[in-house]
DNA sequence: GTATTACCTAGGAAAATACTGGGTAAATCC
DNA sequence: GGATTTACCCAGTATTTTCCTAGGTAATAC
């Protein structure tokens, strides 16, 4: 599994909030029910989103989040890595050093590259504004 | 992580064997001592890949496993859905029908679906003889 | 000042992962 | 045929990660 319930939540949250325009604040309340996710779970995910800028967020009645640009300025990797961390494939090539010095894994190790290269590719090359629009991939 | 140590080792084991060649047996205490891998938690995984046909076993002085068929007749693929179960990267589609019935879930849906079949095509694509020439990814 | 919202800190339950222990069964060697 | 060497089997456990909860504080609107 690449991409667990807090990055596909995310991803999730910010189509929602595409889906309501970008002039009204959605309170977190109102998001959890709708998609049907965990309201304090995603306290926590709506605060990292909100510290990295890709959300605005209000305090008080009538507050609550909403994106700060087109849906097109969202790349669904962006997104991810900041939820979750890091989209490697393979632990081998996450800590960047550290984590493979065994000359027998390198043998494998091209591959694990070549992977995170094309999976970062893929989420690089898709935007929220794509999951907008309808069997489009 | 799409791809714990579960089969890593696996790979790394079958790269191992095909650089034995095809004709001996290579004891499991030689292939853990050599890449350095618990001999008990190898034990079970080289028990998955005999059971699949994939190595052939033999007990006794002078056996352990080797493979049974050349190096390109085994993609990387087939080895780490026996090993790791699926490569599926989101439990969304990992299980087939039963993971998501939410309309908003399958507005990301789409994008899953997408980026299980680029991994499929790209283990599939490659074998362990492909691993075994150096630099070559 | 009260209601409504986001934000903060800490922890905890459940599941998956990685590994261990202690055996039994088959093959070989003498 | 007995000792040795190997694979095979079953069960349990430690560790890590994931997912979620509890109980507050701070900001904003009315």
């Amino acid at each position: 599994m690449i991409v667990s319930t807090k990055g596909r939540y995310a991803l999730r949250v910010m189509v929602h909030l595409a889906q309501q325009g970008q002039e009204d604040y959605v309170p977190l309340k109102e998001i959890a029910e709708n998609e049907h996710i965990s309201q304090k779970y995603l306290e926590s995910i709506m605060t990292v989103l909100s510290k990295a800028g890709f959300v605005d967020a209000l305090h008080g009645k009538g507050g609550g989040y909403r994106l700060n640009r087109s849906p097109d300025g969202y790349t669904i990797g962006a997104i991810l890595k900041l939820t979750e961390g890091s989209l490697a494939a393979v632990s081998c090539t996450s800590q960047g050093p550290a984590a493979c010095q065994r000359s027998q894994c390198c043998q494998t190790k091209p591959m694990w590259d070549k992977l995170d290269r094309m999976i970062d590719d893929f989420f690089e090359g898709i935007t929220i504004e794509d999951l907008l629009k309808e069997g489009q991939m």
